[in-house]
DNA sequence: TGACTATATCCGCCTATGCGGATACTTTGG
DNA sequence: CCAAAGTATCCGCATAGGCGGATATAGTCA
């Protein structure tokens, strides 16, 4: 019962639905959310240690950078929930503007590194 | 997204998801869920308020009893949600045990008033 | 090693919200 | 109209957690 609101707790706060959201699209780093998202590297940060903690997200360190998914979790309930994230999430148009955002990005920043 | 963070807002607390898998089987009075829940009347009058100001729930006065049962909604991503807690709460141990609190409950209190 | 990049964590500040006893409001029945 | 039951709200208190600048850490490359 904790473990359930504990992963609900995870998804109540906007940015971590659209740090997930961008997450459905593929692995990332952090820089990348930072840009994408336009908030501090602090913010980004946290944010994605919440959801690494309440078990949202896997990370993988790959040189300097930190790169994160979503993680499949074994719990009935988070994976019903990961279904609807995945297919209610790209309905909202901040969700939109995210991945248009996204595509922008990686587009600008190729082969280059964040910045 | 703001509306989003607000439909889990509300499930991230575990007695509000208490409240929510009792609801699941019908229309209940506060005094049920007290009794059910082992709750002071304020706890559970607070908790149904903010579930009916994010929506799950709905009110119905019926003399001195008001009458609480869950909403439906015209939001996408919380009818999802809706499915998802009816299909996997029960599965889980401590709504099982409240659900058998609630039928003991019924049943001493027969056509009783709630005390 | 030293400089640089990417990230994590610390910090102080501030708001949201949990708790439950006390109080106020609403409805009913006599 | 009063008393009692059921409920909502107020209150003071305590903690969680959001924010973002500042600082610490880790990895890379020359």
């Amino acid at each position: 019962m904790k473990t359930s609101a504990k992963i609900f707790k995870a998804l109540a706060d906007e940015t971590r639905l659209r740090i997930v959201a961008l997450l459905a699209e593929g692995e990332l780093c952090v820089c990348d959310l930072m840009a994408v998202l336009s908030l501090p590297q602090s913010t980004v940060s946290r944010h994605l240690s919440y959801l690494k903690n309440s078990g949202w997200v896997k990370d993988r360190r790959q040189g300097q950078w930190m790169h994160y998914r979503l993680a499949e979790s074994a719990i009935p309930l988070h994976r019903a929930l990961s279904t609807v994230l995945i297919g209610e999430l790209p309905r909202l148009e901040p969700v939109q503007a995210d991945k248009a955002a996204l595509i922008n990005h990686l587009a600008n920043k190729k082969n280059r590194a964040c910045r």
